[in-house]
DNA sequence: GTGTCATTTCAACAAATGTTGAATAGTGGA
DNA sequence: TCCACTATTCAACATTTGTTGAAATGACAC
């Protein structure tokens, strides 16, 4: 991914809102901005501008259904990203990756 | 990763000075601030600005080495954010998790 | 102590970002 | 055509972010 788009992609995913609605979006395969302004409990303004935000860094994609636009998560563009700091950004550091991959589950080993 | 942190962490690194200093300070086990301000051509107050806030957020660290303040990428904190995106943010997808992988080198097998 | 180097802090300002509510546009049903 | 529904756009405003240059701090050498 190139920097510039990389940077955009941060720079969109840099608010508690938009965050939040990229995570609503990975759940499922698309969904309705009206049920996002109430999941999220935002004007449909407001809604509007972090989508279009969103939109415009590449990391989300619309389209129509009827009245209403279904929005989803460009998973390409979200690899590319993570791929992008992990890679370029981090340049494939191996203490980041292990960090990264590294299991929040604890795993107690069995007695005996 | 909390949740709090990680905005805090995307904020700090959602700037091109902010993500240029970065990369710089991956390469190698520290750099001075004063090297850091003449890589990227700003002045000292703005890279002061920018260090605090990478360090803010919990990005980077830094040691005092006779006059010269020292500053290092907490690898960890890379690392967690980055696990973040890629498993609570993207909840894990199989799809995001592929492309962020994925080779950039195109390997031309060899023929015959 | 005095001077110098490396860096941060501060106040002022400019620019970008986010919210609000009203107005507008597109779609479909009666 | 008229109305209701869904969503975006717009202007105004408040807030946050980033830059600048001057002043202050902290560490060292003399």
């Amino acid at each position: 991914m190139e920097q510039s788009k990389a940077l955009a992609a941060l720079q969109a995913l840099a608010n508690p809102q938009r965050l939040a609605l990229i995570r609503h979006l990975m759940a499922g395969q698309g969904h309705a901005a009206g049920s996002l302004a109430t999941c999220l409990g935002i004007s449909s303004s407001a809604l509007s501008f972090h989508l279009a935000t969103l939109e415009g860094a590449g990391l989300i994609w619309s389209r129509r259904e009827g009245r209403q636009l279904i929005y989803s998560v460009d998973r390409a563009v979200m690899g590319g990203l993570i791929g992008h700091l992990l890679n370029d950004c981090c340049l494939g550091d191996a203490e980041v990756k292990a960090c990264c991959m590294a299991k929040r589950e604890m795993v107690i080993p069995a007695a005996g």
